[in-house]
DNA sequence: CACGATTATATGTCTAGACATATATGTCAA
DNA sequence: TTGACATATATGTCTAGACATATAATCGTG
């Protein structure tokens, strides 16, 4: 158990390199309980002997986990198995028209209302801002194979995007067109549920009183508010969604 | 301007080590539309130079900043920066108990049901597995204030964690439970909504058909099946959520 | 025994090199 | 014009050191 420790300790394929090969084998060890949580991880000095490699090799494979808080390192003390505090997973929402094509159903966009105002009072305090600009205020239907997938009601601020004020919602759904011209901005997002009111139920198509799921999301960009839009989709289909990290 | 360009290019404080202050001036330019997307930041070289460091340090938050899914790196071509592709969020899923205590509310549980059984055909199906074990089968309810905040039904796998047949569930919540004694699983998760039926509308004391937002959770641990969960929240007290990242 | 000062040590960051590798681009021939 | 090939270059990984820094453990002292 002395000569090629290399190859002993590390089951993953040659082709990786040897940072993540060793990032790969500590994630192994943890995700299978090998290495439960509390667990001290081998030093990196350890570590170094194990894998024969410089310790900024080892350094690199424990920085990655550490980020990914699967592992936290203390000063003096060592690198331990963190205890996942909280489910944590990442919702991926993308823009529906790329969600919907992406599903290989045929999309379809209705533009139900669109008007540019001055923001009162509401639209203030839905975007968060406090003086009175100019803003887009956008109605519009998503459909997947002919059936309406979700209803969006948007606000744009105009102050933060004059461009939007040229774009053309009558072709371009609003998210989209955004997407791609205010890129990196920061979200909040709300997730709720309501059960359709008459408005909404002729919208979707769906019957007075039938559920459905909210998600209010909340846009800037640096300090300067660009959009506030609440999406309402049929409570039936169900939404999306996706990955791991918990316990 | 060239001497101690080290100053002129960080606005960041000097506590903060080298690299995170690149890391960060970087990332304050994308964030700030300065660098749109396609931009091609500064060659590594360069970059050793604006910052007058070695490249290992420029390397080290340009690697961060790719992992971030910020930046593209393309050997030969150079480092962009990214359209983000789809809008991501992080949703974080606490441990109700602990996020209820973490709201500073008081904290209430009752089990309703608690049986073990053979796994039926529903079961198996739930759990994805097809071999018929054991099961634990689970109705709880959370309370926040003592207002009901959400119930809770849950499969758990006997198979995969034996030790949840010495628990007691009639005082510790399961969800509780099982991420103190079966930590780093994964998990998927589907969010929908639906409106209470008589039995749901008296468990969480809320009127029938009122809105009941919905997340499934299906976890497992390297290829076991671990517990399949409902958790049904009124759909009022709305749900959480959070940060960042998109476009 | 309690508590403050000292010391040892594991991690955090950084350097100045090196070679590997993918690929954009230019060159040349068909 | 096009395709095959060679070349240059930016990133990817790695090394063997160095010093910084937080802190666990030890030692001394009251």
């Amino acid at each position: 158990m002395s000569l090629p420790a290399h190859n002993n300790e590390l089951q993953a394929a040659d082709r990786l390199t040897l940072y993540k090969q060793i990032r790969h084998d500590i994630e192994r060890r943890i995700l299978t309980g090998e290495w439960p949580p509390g667990h001290r991880i081998p030093f990196e000095h350890e570590l170094m002997a194990r894998y024969r490699c410089s310790r900024m090799t080892v350094n690199k494979a424990l920085s990655e986990l550490a980020q990914a808080d699967l592992i936290e390192r203390r000063r003096r003390a060592g690198t331990f198995v963190r205890r996942p505090q909280h489910l944590s997973a990442v919702l991926k929402i993308a823009d529906i028209r790329a969600e919907i094509i992406a599903l290989g159903r045929s999309y379809a966009y209705e533009l139900i209302q669109c008007s540019r105002r001055a923001a009162n009072a509401a639209d203030r305090a839905r975007l968060g801002v406090r003086k009175a600009g100019k803003v887009i205020a956008i109605a519009c239907r998503h459909s997947a194979d002919n059936v309406p997938f979700a209803i969006e009601d948007r606000l744009i601020d105009l102050d933060t995007v004059p461009e939007a004020a040229a774009a053309d919602f009558t072709i371009e759904p609003p998210g989209s067109w955004l997407l791609h011209h205010v890129p990196w901005t920061e979200a909040e997002h709300t997730i709720s549920a309501m059960v359709a009111d008459e408005g909404t139920a002729a919208e979707l198509d769906i019957a007075v009183g039938a559920p459905c799921l909210v998600i209010d999301r909340y846009t800037w960009r640096s300090a300067r508010t660009v959009t506030a839009v609440r999406l309402l989709y049929p409570g039936e289909s169900h939404r999306l969604i996706a990955r791991f990290k918990g316990g």
